[in-house]
DNA sequence: GGAAATAACTTCTTTAAACGAAGTTAAATT
DNA sequence: AATTTAACTTCGTTTAAAGAAGTTATTTCC
């Protein structure tokens, strides 16, 4: 981004809070590259054709959102290998979800890239779904989402213009 | 970004083809507007405070990309609503799985901002992990990421510079 | 043990895309 | 007919991104 960067941070909502950290094409491609087992500065170099400064930059702010850990690399003691925290493995989700929405829409003619099987039975995982308590499979409009009172203006803003919309109109 | 706007068009990888098209902070907040039933311009920017320059790139990059479809207001002609398509619906899991693991690690003190419920059932949905064909929830080490014959070098050149790694290394 | 190589950066300059503000067009309400 | 409103377009400025070159501290090679 340019002109001034926009902060996301005083939006009262978990997705831009979200967005504020992971909102970025760098950061989540280099979180891909972790869950690759992807670990040094060179390797994501080499992988990613990112420049040194930005790529400096994406790992800072990596770390310091606590995706990741730096840690002395024990074979090479000039080397620093960077790990994947409980918070950024806790992304893979995400991750799983964009790489199966993207395989379904952008699916190269000659099938998928990459095939995610189950270590153990050897299956492919299940596509990523919002579920109900009993496995049912859900769309937005099965789901309700519920503001709490405590919420900012924000999105109790939200309601009351679809509110005034549906109702006053016409 | 800026400098020279880096595309990810060539890296043959799914999750880079979507982050391409996603990866971008606007283009997040506009789809998470339209799973909570915000569908014009205005409204958009009411909600988001984003100039109008900004919005009117964006949304065209959502139509052109097919998450959403431009169409006139039925109750207000002069009015233009955009309307998630399949593809943009599709999103959903993304978006809920982003929003959960905000939750996670961003909670605030006072509880979650938004509760999100299954409306046949009124329970919580449940939280979006990737899951085995029986129902285990996996983690990054539990999936074995298999990389088609027919993929372009870089994946392998990945998979080639991690051997030679573990191998040769010491 | 000294020289060359390598890992992981910093610093600097250039560039172009993103941002915000103000202006524009066309439809609808008064 | 005059005013308001929706949805943009245009324009100038800002600023982060890219890329190249330089830096420091190990480590391997001879």
């Amino acid at each position: 981004m340019s002109g001034a960067r926009r902060s996301f941070a005083g939006i009262d909502c978990a997705v831009a809070q979200a967005i504020e950290q992971m909102g970025d094409p760098w950061i989540l491609l280099i979180l891909r590259c972790q869950f690759q087992g992807i670990k040094r500065f060179d390797d994501f170099q080499g992988h990613l054709q990112i420049s040194t400064s930005v790529l400096t930059d994406r790992l800072r702010r990596l770390v310091q959102a606590g995706l990741l850990r730096k840690e002395q690399d024990q074979q090479d003691k000039r080397g620093t290998v960077y790990l994947l925290t409980e918070k950024g493995m806790d992304f893979y989700p995400v991750m799983i979800a964009l790489h199966q929405w993207s395989e379904r829409w952008e699916a190269r003619e000659d099938g998928p890239r990459l095939e995610l099987l189950d270590k153990q039975s050897r299956e492919p995982v299940r596509t990523v779904r919002v579920l109900s308590q009993d496995y049912r499979e859900l769309s937005a409009k099965d789901v309700l989402a519920l503001v709490d009172d405590r919420s900012g203006e924000m999105m109790q803003d939200i309601q009351e213009r679809l509110k005034r919309r549906r109702g006053d109109a016409a």
